[in-house]
DNA sequence: CGCCAGGTTGATTTCGCTCAAGCAATGTGG
DNA sequence: CCACATTGCTTGAGCGAAATCAACCTGGCG
């Protein structure tokens, strides 16, 4: 037989595992069950993608399970990683309120669970209960953080530093950490978007890896990783500022 | 004598030249007085600064005129500019709804008049008028995108091409331009907040500006540009592709 | 077996950063 | 009015980081 992308019927928010780190945890009463009426779950296999940039909008989707990219490409096929998207998080609000198309595809890393919620619930529910929206707006100022945050590390720290950050978000969030400051993670990307994330070439990328290994900071084997010493790691992009 | 940064008494926004470019536009009734009776407006001069990064947020400001940047820095005092605001915007709203301390600065770039509104009066509206909060979220997702663009650029065009999205970008918000593709404009900015606006530093775009000089693309003569064919400047970033 | 995608490695060159000096305009105090 | 500091900008030399182009390896798969 194999895998069938299942598609599951209408599960209950309610009783959802990550509804209260959702955005709709605010919901009560007739809301709520608004909601649960318009929710459709939905299986995606790695590499499926849940929307692509182009395509017009057609409702929210909610996180159950997994991990999810959020990519956003050019017109010669530069692909970048704005975000890392994880259960409890809502997606593609952003085209569905400025009424357009889809700016950047949402592509799972893993294989994930994604709720799907019809445009209408979430219009009528946003026109008169201020706290939906309010979700939302905090969600979006957080991320816009994150962008701005991104963009002062790209303009100067070093590729080095950034892939450093990087890993040790990576680890916090997939890996599994020893007491003894050690750390081993299943990498959820391959390379090419390992290096869409910090912004640089896929080559430069597997340097900067060479170079971690040679040092005894980090040993890679394909998408295994094992990180001996995080604190040392985590120094040296400290000790990467002039030594004032 | 000389000029003294007036502080202006309570101004009515019904009255405002831009209330209709503003988030307010959507308030009636009860909520538009209040608002009113929350506001001050007041002026400031090129280089004043209207909050800071790491200050308590105080509430949130409108601008009415002039021109503000928004800049974030880094520890090493690096600073980026990621944001050029213009009247009709709200500024602050982010670290107002994150209850937190300002991420980022806003100064003056040209004399300005920005309105602060007391958070009291804010938080009232928001709290049981959806249609404010909504304007935030519309606001708050142009933004993201914008600095999602940003970052899509910084990484896949090369810094000369980013300077003439930018000049192209100043000429449309501050220049005057002629029937015959030419345009001029004077710089809003001194030479270190172009180069943070493009994320590189000052001595490489001076050097940028050299070049475009020498090819005859631009002048400059201090903040003083003139551009003879703004379509030529354009085409030297799509002929920057491969000729594929 | 050949093909292919994902990854590594090497050689070369371009780009932009750093450090440093120089220059013009402006302000200041004697 | 002059010596002097300050600020904003430009220029130069040298260097290091990373992009580019290209070859090559490896494991999986029809």
């Amino acid at each position: 037989m194999g895998r069938e992308p299942c598609i599951f019927g209408q599960p209950d928010c309610r009783s959802c595992h990550v509804f209260k780190h959702t955005d709709w945890q605010v919901l009560e009463g007739a809301d709520l069950a608004a909601l649960s009426d318009g929710v459709t779950r939905r299986e995606y296999q790695p590499g499926e993608a849940v929307y692509s940039a182009g395509e017009p909008n057609r409702g929210i989707y909610c996180i159950s399970g997994g991990a999810l990219g959020i990519k956003k490409t050019d017109a010669e096929g530069n692909a970048i990683l704005v975000h890392l998207a994880y259960p409890g998080e809502t997606l593609g609000y952003r085209s569905f309120l400025q009424g357009g198309e889809h700016k950047t595809s949402a592509e799972a890393f893993e294989p994930s669970f994604v709720c799907h919620i019809k445009s209408d619930a979430v219009r009528r529910i946003l026109g008169h209960n201020p706290k939906l929206g309010l979700q939302f707006l905090g969600r979006a100022t957080r991320e816009l953080e994150e962008a701005h945050e991104a963009m002062l590390q790209s303009s100067t720290l070093s590729n080095r530093a950034r892939f450093i950050h990087l890993l040790a978000l990576l680890l916090r969030r997939h890996g599994r950490r020893g007491p003894d400051g050690s750390g081993s993670i299943h990498l959820p990307l391959n390379r090419r978007d390992l290096a869409g994330m910090i912004g640089t070439r896929h080559e430069t990328l597997s340097r900067i890896i060479g170079r971690l290994e040679a040092e005894g900071l980090a040993n890679f084997s394909g998408r295994e990783v094992h990180v001996a010493n995080i604190g040392a790691l985590l120094g040296e992009i400290g000790a990467d500022a002039p030594p004032c």
